[in-house]
DNA sequence: GAGCGAATGCAAATGATTCTTATTTAGGTC
DNA sequence: GACCTAAATAAGAATCATTTGCATTCGCTC
C-alpha cells in the first residue's frame, strides 16, 4: 500500500518532468497502474478505470499507455497474443508464462550462459545486443 | 531445390496421414511454404499464392495455416507483432530478431545455463517445461 | 458415377487499435 | 482571477488482422 503510493508518486513525478499534464483521467490511469497487476492490457486498465470515471474513453487509455511507453514510464511486454500487454516493471528482467492460464511471472536471472551451435545458426555478422528468456510451463494454480 | 521437393513431399505425405484432402489450393500453399522464407505471415503466403491461383480466398490461407498448426505441420512463431508469423522449421530452436528491419534468423543452441535470482523471482511451485531464447540486435544488413 | 463430409469463396462479423475532429482543460502569464 | 495556448479528451469513424456463417463445390471412397 505504501509501495503503491510510492509507485504513484513516482509516476506523477516523472510525468511532470516529461511535461505531461495531470488530468484526472491520467491520474486514474496512473493510480490503477500503480496498484494492479504488472502485466496488463489496455482493456484491463480501461475496465477498472471506467468504474471511477465513467465517461472515460478507451482511446484515452490507449493514447496514455502508448505515450507512457514513449516517455519510458511503461514497456511493451514482448509476448505474442491477441492484445498488447504492458509492463510496469522497468527493471531488466525476464518472464515465465503459464501455458494453461496465461499468467505471467517476472523472472530475474543471476546469470545466463549459452553457446550457439555455429554450424546451424546463421547470424552472419549480426550484432546481438540483448537476450530475453521466455520460460514456459504450468503455474502452481494450474498444476 | 531438391530440398524444397523433399519438404513438399513431406508436407503432402503428412497431410495424407492426417486425412487432409489434397485440393489444388492446399497444394499451392504447401509448395509456397516449402519454397519460401521460414518465418512467414498469412498475407505473405496469400500474396504469392494468388499469383498462381487468382481466385484463392485469404480465408482459405488462414484456415489452412491454422489447421497445419493443429496437425503439427507448422508452429506459431511466438513473437509480438502486428500479424502472426508461422515457422516451417519444426526442430527445437530459438530466434534472433533484428530490431531495425525485423528479419528473423534461426538460432540453435548447444547449451544454455541460467540461474534464477530466487529472492526476486516468484515462480511458486510452477513447473518450467521449456525455455525460449530471444536474441535481439542488428543484423549484418542493418549494421 | 453416387454420396458424403471436407474444403472453399465470399461477404459479413469481430476485436484490437488508430485516427479525425470538435471541444474542453491544465498550467503558465499577466 | 481572467486569459491564452498547447495538450488532452470524447466520440465515433476508419483500419487491419483474423474469424465465422453459409451456400456451393469438390476430393475420395465404394
Ligand atoms: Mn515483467
Ligand atoms: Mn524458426
Ligand atoms: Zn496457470
Ligand atoms: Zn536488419
Amino acid at each position: 500500500m505504501t509501495e503503491n503510493n510510492d509507485n504513484l508518486e513516482k509516476l506523477v513525478g516523472l510525468s511532470k518532468e516529461k511535461g505531461l499534464k495531470l488530468t484526472p483521467q491520467r491520474m486514474v490511469i496512473f493510480r490503477i497502474l500503480s496498484e494492479c497487476n504488472q502485466h496488463v492490457t489496455v482493456d484491463e486498465v480501461y475496465q477498472r478505470a471506467r468504474v471511477e470515471y465513467p465517461m472515460l474513453s478507451p482511446a484515452t487509455v490507449y493514447r496514455n499507455m502508448e505515450q507512457m511507453v514513449d516517455t519510458g514510464l511503461l514497456t511493451h511486454l514482448e509476448l505474442s497474443g491477441t492484445s498488447m500487454r504492458y509492463d510496469t516493471n522497468l527493471d531488466e528482467h525476464h518472464h515465465f508464462v503459464c501455458t494453461k492460464c496465461g499468467v505471467v511471472f517476472d523472472v530475474y536471472l543471476d546469470k545466463v550462459n549459452y553457446k550457439l551451435d555455429e554450424s546451424r545458426s546463421h547470424l552472419g555478422n549480426a550484432k546481438v545486443n540483448s537476450l530475453d528468456l521466455h520460460l514456459q510451463g504450468t503455474c502452481g494454480e494450474c498444476l
